[in-house]
This record gives C-alpha cells, structure tokens and sequence, in this order.
DNA sequence: AAACAGACCAACCGCAACTAT
DNA sequence: GATAGTTGCGGTTGGTCTGTT
C-alpha cells in the first residue's frame, strides 16, 4: 500500500503553507472561522454525491498540498466532507489518469484471472489495471456475478478455471511426491468428469482439447505484465448484454465461496491457451474446487456450433483455423490431462488456511485476510 | 406512455492496519 | 506498551439509467 509517510502528521506545516500559498484571503478567514466555529459546535458534514464547486475545491487543495492528509482538507479548505469522502472522491473520480468508461476484452479477461488468483482484493485487481480504480472493479464484478449467478452459469471463462485445476494440481504434486502416481486412470477421469460437471453420457473432456485448438489463440495467463497479453477474443462474449455460456451450469465457481483465495498461479504457467468460441466455451464445465451438485446438461450442449460467420462477427476468430493446431491440439491434449488429475485430487492441506473454508457463502474474507495482508 | 425490473454507479460504513505520540 | 489519529480496504446501500412488458 502506498501509505505516504508521515501521512499522520498534524497539518500545522500545511496549515501555515496554506496561509501564504495564496491570496485567498476570504477563504482563508472562512476557514479560520470555521475552525473557530468547529471548537463551540460540531460541523455537520455533507454526505451525499459531490458537486463541481466541491470537486474543485478538493482538486485545488490536492494540487497545493498532495495526496493524504484528508482529515485536513475540511480543516484547510472548508469543504464540509469527511477525510475519508475526500479520498475516495479524488481516487476514483478526481486522479488524473482515470480511464473511464466501460472495460475493455482484455481488462475484462485480466480481472477474472485477477479474481480467480486473488479473490475479491479489489484494490491489488487495480494495481494491475492502469487508471482503474477498486470500486470500479468491484462493481463491475459484483454485477457481473450476479448476473451470471442468477442465471445458473459458471463465474470465470474456462481458461481461468483451467489454469485454477491446474494451479492446484500443481500445488498438490509440491506437497505430495505420491499424488504423480495415478492407479486408476478411468476412476480418475470419471472422478474429474464428475467433478467437472460432466456425465457418463457426455464427451469427455479431452475431446475438447482437439476442439479448443481448432481456434486457438495463445493468452498467457496472469503474465507479469498483463498487459502485454494479446487482445483475447475471449472476452468479448464476456462483455455486457452478451451471451458466453449459452447453457446453464449447476456449480458456477462463486467468487465468494469457501475456496477462498485460491490457489496461486505462478507466472510460469506460461501454457498456451486455446481462445474458444463461445461454441466451445459452452462445453466447457467450471471448475469448482468444491463441486457442487452433478447435474445432466443438455446433449445438444455439445452438438451446437457457432456458425463462422457468427463467431467471426464475434471476434472470436472461430471461422478461421490457425496453422500451428496441430501443436495446439498437442498441448492442449496434454493440458486437459493435466486438468483431469488436478480435479480428481483435493488433499485437504490446500485447503485455506485463512478460515474462508468455514464462511460458506463468504461474501468477507476481507477480515482474516488482512491480517498480514497488509504492507504489500 | 406507464410500470416494472435489472443494471450500473457513486458513495457510505465498519473494520483493520499503520504511524506518531 | 497504550492510545489516538489517519488511511485503506471490502461490503453494502441507495439513486439513476436503461431496457422490457
């Protein structure tokens, strides 16, 4: 956090400055006064949304005096809002460099990785989102959810829940030199399949693989510098108003269920990923690292193919095949196996040590969380 | 055109961490 | 070490906008 040193300070240094910085006398004895009135009776401070004039006057006061020491822009300026009204104002309206408007693909991409490596740390999405701020995030996530939530589909896109199976399965192979030896290779795949979501009558999942190279494109997961990511046709059908899983899900991965944060992915993870169209994004079950409930889907979640011209018009790039498939249908083969024991081993030592296990539900895993959380 | 529902957004609140005294 | 003040974070709420019936 970028706490300013000394940003406790009391403000008689900056009180005095204010005094000689300019030759606003009138408001200079308006706010004397107001300090003097602040002695015999309490300032009844505003609340409520902010207008221009009180947007300037915290505008003015950041450019003469920074960023910090809130609590004594009411004192120095007279603006009759609280430190903390102040803050937040300036940060996630005021600051220069504030990208407004709505998200693009990539970031809308970036947050979920964000979110599935992070769980609900707003501010920390923000510091990887330039000119974003953590309440935008937030809102954007929780409507997001919401939405999904309601309509019985998965929270992340498959490419996150893919690297989340496989984070954890690497996380296990760290902690258990056994977990490499599988016994029974069609218990596992049955298990993974069940844990996927996916019935006896279904494709297997490694079908899929074949499927998700026919329109690969590479997206590095959570790459140290995520914008660097290539423009991912992914997240178009994750934008508003459009529809990316087309069937509904029993188990959607919850931003806010007991997992908790969840398993790390290490930059490393540098696999290639294929981009679906949102064709084979339905195929796609979420993994839950606590499955819920198995449930049948559809038969004809598999048959149904976006049209090309439909995903082209998508952006998805579905219409076109790429020349290096085959090694995408390589690595992808590999990686749905990877994903098949990942999902098939859940030692209970991965399990959060934080006590976000124990709020089913979750919605504050802010409070154990913290602690230590700080000073990053 | 009106009513309604859902989405979106800004702001507030409580809590915890941090720093200075 | 205790305390007070400040800051930051995450959850929540309420108002407004927009699309649908």
């Amino acid at each position: 956090m970028e706490r300013s040193p000394g940003a406790a300070l009391t403000s008689s240094p900056e009180e005095e400055e204010e005094k000689t910085a300019d030759g606003h006398a009138g408001e200079e004895a308006a706010a004397e006064q107001e300090q003097e009135e602040e002695a015999a009776a309490p300032v009844v401070l505003k609340k409520g949304p902010w207008t221009t004039a009180e947007d300037a006057m915290l505008v003015d006061h950041v450019r003469r005096h920074g960023e910090g020491n809130w609590n004594a822009v009411q004192r120095l300026t007279g603006l009759l809002r609280c430190g903390k009204s102040c803050r937040l104002r300036w940060t996630n309206h005021l600051r220069p460099n504030l990208k407004k408007g709505s998200f693009s693909p990539d970031e809308e991409l970036l947050i979920a990785q964000l979110h599935a490596q992070l769980g609900n740390k707003w501010a920390r999405m923000a510091a990887h989102l330039p000119g974003r701020t953590d309440n935008e995030i937030k809102n954007y996530w929780n409507t997001r959810t919401k939405r999904r939530q309601r309509a019985g589909l998965p929270v992340y896109p498959p490419e996150v829940q893919l690297q989340l199976a496989l984070a954890k399965r690497r996380r296990y192979d760290e902690l258990s030199p056994l977990s490499g030896t599988a016994v029974n290779v069609q218990g596992a795949l049955d298990a993974a399949a069940a844990a996927a979501g996916y019935t006896s009558s279904r494709p297997a999942p490694l079908d899929l693989a074949r499927q998700l190279a026919a329109t690969s494109q590479t997206v590095q997961f959570l790459s140290p510098t995520p914008f660097s990511a290539p423009s991912s046709p992914w997240a178009k059908p994750f934008a508003r108003n459009a529809q990316y899983f087309q069937l509904a899900h029993s188990s959607p991965v919850s931003p806010s269920t007991p997992t908790g944060p969840l398993h790390p992915v290490t930059p490393d993870l540098s696999l290639g990923y294929g981009v679906r169209g949102a064709d084979q994004q339905s195929r796609l079950a979420p993994l839950s690292p606590s499955p819920g409930p198995r449930v049948e889907l559809p038969s004809n979640q598999f048959g149904q193919a976006m049209p090309p011209t439909s995903a082209a018009a998508a952006g998805l790039g579905g219409g076109a095949a790429l020349p290096d498939q085959h090694q995408n249908a390589a690595s992808l083969e590999k990686m749905l196996q990877e994903l098949h024991d990942a999902i098939k081993v859940d030692p209970p030592a991965l399990a959060p040590a934080n006590g976000d296990a124990a709020r089913p539900g979750g919605g504050s895993g802010a409070v154990l969380e913290r602690h230590g959380g700080r000073g990053e």
